[in-house]
DNA sequence: CTGTTAGCGCTTTCAC
DNA sequence: GTGAAAGCGCTAACAG
């Protein structure tokens, strides 16, 4: 019986629509026809040639394809070392929904957050359909992407001169509902841990913190910069709690550096979180949430913004106008022990949709 | 000053070599020699190729090449959501080592860790020059892709059959630093905490320890299933460590488990570890090191691990040769503070190259 | 609904 | 060292 992939007998190469076509009995467009739902050719057709294509273990060569509907059905994904190593989710959900779609993830490891004439050389030879960067691009590299045709969306940042679709975090409304809540457990001096200097989602979280802190009527220190790592976290902190003037609460970046000023509070510095010292993160990242930290944090919604990305994505390079618009969803407040008051466990906030800006679209909220 | 990609005017389509060769005013082939190296072409109409190419933003379409020399620069790697969650390092260091090999990563991530006749399909679909799987794969699967001429290197399992070749972590020699180091402080009675029924690196791992305890005369009790999560082992603590027999020391399949343990130990059942119990894990992944865990744990070489796939399956895409060999590398034992006994902070054993098997080659150690 | 024809963007003989 | 022509495996008009 022919039941199975590749009964035909070689070892050798590829079989093709023509191989296929002649052990069914007709045409190649019969077989192209046979494997696009939507083609018009009969059932009893579309069934032999698919009797036939299984027999010779037959499958359509996306490249083939590609080159003449010039939809290579793959997805440029852009990253950091430091996204990949600190949250792993966005890599995972990106290629979650990215396969929901029908496509493929190509991912592009950058060793330094920049990308360049080169980096996009290189996007450009592998003919992605479009790339959704959580990386730095520059803007008149964005704008040799829109020349090209290559729909691009920015995850956790945007484009000031609105030149790709961006898709990010409300970091201001959740650094109001932190504020809110380190303010009623006693907090009267913070300090604020950032990633690298220039780092976008840093500068953002930060700029969102020093306005709500403000706006809340307590201070934030200028900001310590690390390197987004736990061991940077870690190394931190002994500056950042100086006997002489500790702040009382420290909120970080992320969630990486938060865990490892805990670590270094604990282990290192013989202080208490959050009696001598409350910490708080950015991301909810897997660890938080595990006993031997209870991190209270802004949960970044991943999973709602990779859908929102890849959402995007395909709409731009299935309509390539260039409307841009930027999208935020709003992160929840997850309280936990790391902070005084408030009930452990408790969620504040609604994640999912926020607000939605663009050149055609009405600021939402 | 034509300076960079795209000054070319209009907003449209690719820009081709034949664009470039008009541009130029030499033949296609001269633009397509310009882009290859070891082409037989002159320095100065290279030169004169390149100008013209960076002119136009010009980048050879990688599908198009393809298309002609059968190879598509994109490796296909198989994951699980298992993997991407608990040792997202893998996956890192995979897209490392390939995109240093100068091909990209098409990412399949399985929901289930099982790829049948279907997932082949896809996977020739998109025309990979190989795949590296850290995931199952039937031997008849197997022999499905050694018949159509995919090279399949099998990560962190191998094919009885021989029909793959494959690199693993010995975990023999690693459970046996493991037992020795628990004799040593004071282990009697071990429970083993395993990851799901039939998980071959688990099941590997399992097997492994059973040997060296009972060759260490020491005692390790049936096996405790959980699914490779934190979650999953902290949930399994309680029944593991009923007050009546309850076993000194936990050995778990992989480290996400093994801290799960340790949080439940702690903060769920009033244990002190290792006082009351010790507990290792396997993997060293980032978070064994933070100092609220300080996990005891043989640390897979990853690093090595996945150069080590990549170099085979570049040399199995080049030779096409269906030798088969199995690699399998020494984890090092990693003693910290959750175990007994040995100074915190001492690795055991050298990572690297340990044993290599195969058709064609002798035992090396 | 089905087959025939042309051609996607590139590399590769083969002449020169 | 360089150009002309053919073709990789498929889809997209176009007839019938």
């Amino acid at each position: 019986m022919a039941d199975s992939i590749g009964d035909g007998t070689e070892g050798g190469g590829r079989v093709t629509s023509y191989d296929v076509a002649r052990l069914a009995g007709v045409s190649q467009s019969a077989v192209s026809r046979a494997f696009r739902d939507g083609a018009s050719i009969s059932s009893a057709l579309r069934a032999r040639v698919q009797r036939a294509a299984r027999e010779l273990g037959y499958a359509p060569s996306n490249i083939a394809r590609a080159l003449i509907t010039q939809r290579s059905r793959l997805i440029g994904v852009l990253v950091t070392e430091t996204t990949t190593r600190n949250t792993p989710d966005i890599l995972f959900h990106l290629g979650h929904e990215i396969q929901q779609a029908g496509s493929r993830m190509l991912v592009f490891t950058l060793a330094v957050d920049r990308v360049d004439e080169d980096g996009l050389r290189d996007l450009l030879s592998f003919d992605v359909d479009g790339v959704i960067a959580a990386t730095t691009l520059a803007e008149d590299t964005l704008e040799l992407c829109a020349r090209r045709g290559l729909p691009v969306v920015l995850y956790n940042r945007h484009s000031p001169a609105g030149q790709a679709d961006s898709v990010g975090c409300d970091s201001a409304s959740g650094m109001r509902l932190l504020a809110a809540h380190l303010r009623q457990g006693g907090t009267r001096d913070a300090a604020f841990l950032a990633g690298p200097r220039g780092a976008p989602v840093s500068e953002d979280r930060l700029a969102a913190a020093r306005a709500a802190f403000a706006s809340c009527d307590m201070s934030l220190r200028p900001a310590v910069h690390a390197d987004y790592s736990h061991a940077s976290g870690r190394q931190a902190a002994p500056g950042l709690l100086a006997p002489r003037r500790r702040p009382d609460t420290i909120v970080c970046a992320n969630d990486a550096m938060a865990l490892g000023v805990i670590d270094a509070c604990r282990h290192d510095l013989g202080l208490a979180v959050p009696g001598d010292v409350a910490v708080t993160g950015f991301d909810d990242v897997a660890q938080a949430s595990w006993p031997a930290y209870a991190l209270t944090t802004l949960a970044q919604p991943i999973a709602e913004q990779t859908r929102m990305a890849v959402r995007m994505i395909v709409e731009r390079i299935e309509d390539s106008s260039p409307a841009r618009e930027r999208r935020l969803l709003l992160p929840r407040l997850v309280i936990r022990g790391s902070t005084r008051g408030g009930h452990d466990g408790d969620v504040i906030g609604r994640s999912g949709e926020g607000r939605k800006e663009g050149s055609k679209e009405a600021l939402l909220s």
